[in-house]
DNA sequence: GCCAACGTTGGC
DNA sequence: GCCAACGTTGGC
């Protein structure tokens, strides 16, 4: 099992939004980063756990966790002219960009603020922390995911 | 295939 | 809203 970590500005789409959602489920649309596509539709299976994080957000942070529920197939918001993420680069016959479906596990009763998450020592190679990060889909190691849930465990 | 110009991301 | 750090585009 792998796990990951997924952004979303929660004025477009928030953890909140997810849970509901219909089966709190959503197709993660919109990825139009060449790297981020990869990982959704190369790497990730069923079962994946992912950490959802609020960019943009005041403050920005890790706020709870879902699952992958549907592996990789085409992006078709890439193809509707209306659609903000619009492409006319992708087609049905060959589309450009990908998505997966992810079920909401948990939110967090706090989130996990960036500069929380720099007081972890288990998370100082995250990805998310590295200075110029921009990845809105990217791998997170086994440690940091538990590191952060332990993190969020002792909230209750 | 280089690289300048431009567009985007995202913390602050 | 600013702007640094990236990513993409397109002329050459």
């Amino acid at each position: 099992m792998k796990y990951w970590l997924m952004k979303t500005e929660p004025s477009e789409f928030s953890i909140q939004d997810l849970a509901k959602a219909k089966k709190k489920t959503t197709h993660w649309d919109g990825v139009r980063n060449y790297q981020a596509r990869n990982f959704m539709r190369d790497d990730m299976r069923i079962g994946d756990r992912v950490l959802l994080y609020h960019s943009n957000a005041d403050p920005s942070a890790v706020v709870g966790t879902a699952k992958i529920v549907k592996e990789s197939y085409p992006d078709f918001t890439a193809w509707d002219p209306k659609d903000k993420h619009f492409d006319p680069k992708s087609s049905a016959e060959n589309p450009r960009w990908f998505m997966v479906d992810i079920q909401l596990d948990e939110i967090f009763l706090e989130p996990i603020s960036l500069a929380d998450l720099r007081k972890v020592a288990a998370l100082k190679e995250m990805e998310l922390l590295r200075k110029g990060s921009r990845l809105s889909v990217q791998p997170v190691r086994k440690k940091e995911f538990d590191a952060i849930q332990r993190v969020a465990a002792k909230q209750k």
